[in-house]
DNA sequence: AATCGTCGGCGCGCTAGCGTACACAACGCG
DNA sequence: CGCGTTGTGTACGCTAGCGCGCCGACGATT
């Protein structure tokens, strides 16, 4: 490799790591691919793998029962997933569910802590991106209770594109309804104004961002919100 | 002190801790009276001390705007407030506000970075404790969207009890719209269903659990569910 | 070319909760 | 004792979103 960058980059938490934290950690970790639709954790089941996206992305799904679900985190490039085994606890809190294929970097439970004392500065890039997940979701309680659909499914689809990096997305009516956890018919309402907006265009189960910056102007102030977070903290 | 519960039993992070920890933490620590009302943090603003409530407890309140706030977590003798500060950030994420009056252990920043590295068994429960609020408030999340005004009143209402240990709440229907983000009279009409029923009692400003099962029946399963967690990963 | 499953548009009646506003009762203070 | 303040009950019209269900259109398969 002649480039600066070493493929550890190519996830935010492991990119510009020191030397020997880098090395230690991709001695230890593997690249897997990870399919649409594939269930990495269970809640409440055992975690034993810990998952730093490439180019794939997840979704974490809080179940009150069967009716009741909807996505409450999304850990993409910028972020990881298995939290709980930094904290020290080996149980998964939600439902992980892979939206978006492509590959991450996959390490066990046991190697992940043994690893953390010996590498500083990842540890605590670690909890400070605990930190900023914390804080998303307390401000997500508040989004998903006072903003409408509309706004929240702008800000969905903004943070999906981030971390998809492509403008065309894959997704049904049907699925966004469970992601925001809304009837799928709010969703087909919102998705005409936007698209009559000129913000969005779709047709079955593809949704292209035609305007990025007029969806963020139509999306509720937490999506702005969420990103200056994640700069101020881990930037 | 002949008993053999020592005073910084008096909170459960605290409590049974290998007295060397412990005395460490109490020689650094002062112990501090809050008063109703008092604002001990504001959002973003630079978080100087941790505090492990004893007989107070602390509301946390996501902020969008100013007419849109609601509590979501609430840090009594069970928990802390200062989470930041374990995870190496100095910012709070939220407005604490004191919702009942009492005292709290103090700890300077400094101090408690400077503890944790020799006190293993505090750090590592103050990080299971990390992972429980960070649960609650992805349920939260759900909670919120899902549940009506009476069943989250009825579990708000044995959460801050469990943490007031009285069956006789200081509280207006005023200050529980805005503890759960609805409007005034919809407390009101919770709160007639919920006195009608025998569950509780109430006469300005002042609310009594009489049916403590009940109550418990009444409020929707995320009050077993959050207590069900914190016995499973804390106790 | 016919078929069939999936996806999206739409309608209908309904409910929870909103914003606003007013009235009354209890309490605290001078 | 009278007064203003605070807390609670209630009413009215309104909106977002629900549950349900139907239909048409598209596209893949054969």
């Amino acid at each position: 490799m002649t480039s600066i960058f070493h493929a550890a980059d190519a996830n935010h938490l492991l990119a510009n790591l020191p030397v020997a934290e880098r090395d230690a950690f991709m001695a230890t970790c593997e690249t897997v691919p990870l399919t649409f639709g594939e269930t990495l954790f269970q809640p409440t089941e055992t975690v034993t793998h810990a998952y730093f996206p490439i180019d794939s992305f997840i979704s974490q799904i809080a179940i009150l029962n069967a009716d009741n679900r909807l996505e409450v985190a999304m850990a993409g490039r910028e972020g990881m997933l298995g939290i709980s085994l930094i904290l020290g606890v080996e149980e998964a809190p939600m439902l992980a569910l892979v939206q978006g294929a492509g590959s991450a970097f996959r390490i066990k439970a046991a190697n992940l802590r043994r690893l953390l004392p010996d590498s500083p500065v990842l540890h605590q890039r670690l909890k400070r991106y605990i930190y900023v997940v914390m804080s998303q979701l307390a401000s997500s309680v508040a989004c998903n209770h006072f903003h409408r659909i509309e706004e929240r499914l702008a800000r969905w689809l903004l943070m999906t594109q981030d971390r998809a990096n492509s403008d065309s997305l894959q997704l049904t009516h049907e699925f966004l309804a469970m992601m925001l956890g809304v009837r799928r018919s709010g969703i087909t309402l919102a998705a005409i104004a936007l698209q009559t907006r000129g913000l969005i265009r779709y047709h079955r189960g593809e949704i292209t961002v035609v305007d990025r910056p007029g969806l963020i102007e139509a999306a509720c102030g937490c999506y702005a919100e969420d990103c200056a977070l994640y700069n101020r903290i881990l930037l």
